[in-house]
DNA sequence: ACCTGAACACCGTTCAAGT
DNA sequence: ACCTGAACACCGTTCAAGT
């Protein structure tokens, strides 16, 4: 039974669902694996390659993973529906894993391609019809808008804060309608969404 | 020279202006400021309580301080105006200053009451039209994107990244379409802001 | 090729004891 | 009241040496 680096990968990520990151440390890591802490670094070159990696692990989930194969031309309006759904998949998903949202935080910022998702989401905002700069802005405003949402649910209720959670879903679909304006089929002007 | 609460939330903040998070430990502050360890425990609880004031001092400059004092009634196009001009305040003010958005992030979770113009954001929402619960959600969507802006800008800046920045400014714009959409002044329907 | 053992240079926090 | 000295229980990373 060699160690792998999916097995370092797995149980790192099963730390994280059931401890949380402050005690995702490389020497717990090596404790659970029955291994020294050395033998760490044969798998993985250091502890941020290896979040990148548990980040990946959690956005791997088929929830995320389908759709936008194949979409019949021209079916504009579900643009918006795919990033609503692809936003409030993420948002559960993340939901029930502590501090799952910083850790997918710094997976984008080392290593943003790794987490596909993401990356499917800026596509289909230039599918949508922006330009790939704006796709971009508009991405990162749905992502952190999502994570901020998450991170803020999970601190509540480790700090035991009364008051209401904030609606997430009803900032995030108004940031759509800023973004995605409606094509306008009442009148025949031909405005597109971009500009 | 008795070591004072104050000196030791400015050694701080000067140690994170300088060269960031990383090297924001007790010990190096202890160091910076010729005292034991130990000294500092005696001032600030713990080094959360730490990282809420530097964030606070951080938020205390008078460009984010000022504005929403006195507003004639009905000057409803300038609520807009107000929040784009915190947004770009705060990101303009945080942009020199390495991980600043992180340490905002920790503070808004551990003690968001402290951060000043983060709570005159949410009141200039609720004075728009929105609900609270709304107003609070608009701003955290708000906030969580100029946060993410500079923290992507600086990590790019770290990373050496080629590409373009995303152009956090035209997003946040966007967002704000659709969190406060335009009062309609053409035909006469009294519709609000909120619903 | 893969792992151990042991070191290096750090952390945050606590607390008796001093002044 | 305020600070020192010293400890406790940790970190991430490296690397010669073993197999």
């Amino acid at each position: 039974m060699a160690l792998t680096r999916e097995a370092v990968v797995g149980a790192a990520v099963g730390i994280l669902r059931e401890f949380g990151l402050a005690d995702l440390s490389m020497r717990r890591l090596a404790r659970d694996l029955n291994v020294q802490v050395g033998a760490l670094y044969w798998h993985v070159s250091n502890k941020q390659e290896l979040l990148v990696e548990v980040a990946a692990e959690l956005l791997s989930s088929p929830a995320l993973t389908a759709g936008t194969a194949a979409r019949p031309p021209a079916a504009a309006a579900t643009w918006r529906g795919d990033i609503l759904h692809l936003g409030s998949s993420l948002h559960t998903l993340l939901l029930p894993v502590p501090d799952s949202a910083e850790v997918v935080q710094v997976a984008r910022v080392l290593a943003p391609e790794r987490l596909a998702p993401l990356t499917r989401m800026t596509e289909t905002f230039t599918a949508a019809g922006l330009t790939p700069e704006r796709a971009a802005s508009a991405q990162s405003l749905v992502v952190n808008h999502v994570l901020g949402a998450v991170a803020e649910a999970q601190n509540r209720a480790d700090f035991e804060i009364t008051g209401s959670a904030t609606d997430y879903r009803w900032a995030l679909e108004r940031a759509l309608d800023g973004l995605l304006p409606p094509v306008a089929h009442d009148a025949g002007n031909g405005r597109a969404a971009g500009e």
